[in-house]
DNA sequence: TGTAAAAATATTCCTTTTCATACAATAACG
DNA sequence: CGTTATTGTATGAAAAGGAATATTTTTACA
């Protein structure tokens, strides 16, 4: 004996996270070679898009992270130009983040090779291996308890 | 207009992340209601089943984390007594890091609830959602780049 | 309305991670 | 063999992240 009995390697959600880390590994390490960290990419990425920005929690719930990682990382890229908050006039609590220009250039040559490695990933799995665990993704997230 | 053309609603290295955190998301709120950390639980889960530990490397690579972590997370795990480190005696290089008695009770009660938690996720599921899931993930794992 | 509760963001403090590198041991190869 | 390269782990300084809380604004409701 001595076969693999670890507990891990059966384990659901461990499967998520390793299939979700090696999905992502290639292209983490073009962004981090950007000089860009995961942290900055998902900002600026969920950020793409949207027409008037998001507001700080929701850009905190897109970027699967907590509200006050999200209000340092801003406060970064607000200094590098990148970004800039504006007040909610109806209420003054929200803050609104968008891109600016700058962050529009910066965002969009990372979308480039984003969708140069999403091209490959899909290749590699087949189109009709893709729509399966797309779909089998999208029902998990809407089922999940 | 104003539909959401935001980018990463579209980007399957996003929707996998997502599927991840919020698959998770419930049980590991639980895990630290245990005063145990996401980090720690990793460590702790790797390690059961084998008979006989991980090297600090094969247990970076299984908890998704950098090595240096890794050691650091084994060094209080070592000081609670949860795990003992012992060298290779054939390659002096190698630590191996194995449960203690104490490692293996406390991992076990964690495991207790992460089998529920699953039990719940997968019914939520459905069993056959669940299996074209699991072999989805499986071929991702298999033929990312 | 006035007051208590709730919500959104920022801030503080502390832990953890990361990056680079040091150190020790083995492997490669002239 | 001796020397260089490579591998595995640890360590130290710097950056990032997380939990708790403060602050401001809005909502609820007596």
């Amino acid at each position: 004996m001595s076969g693999s009995g670890r507990f891990v390697d059966g384990y659901l959600l461990y499967l998520l996270a390793r299939a979700s880390s090696v999905a992502s590994a290639e292209f983490h390490q073009q962004v981090r070679a950007q000089g860009v960290s995961i942290a900055v990419w998902r900002v600026l990425a969920s950020l793409k898009g949207t027409d008037q920005g998001l507001t700080v929690g929701e850009l905190a719930r897109s970027c699967l992270a907590n509200q006050p990682a999200i209000s340092k990382t801003v406060d970064k890229l607000v200094e590098q130009g990148l970004l800039e908050r504006h007040a909610d006039t109806d209420d003054r609590r929200r803050v609104w983040v968008r891109l600016t220009p700058a962050g529009e250039q910066r965002v969009d040559s990372l979308i480039a090779r984003a969708m140069d490695h999403q091209t490959r990933l899909l290749d590699a799995l087949g189109p009709e291996n893709a729509d399966i665990l797309k779909a089998a993704l999208t029902q998990l997230i809407d089922r999940a308890p």
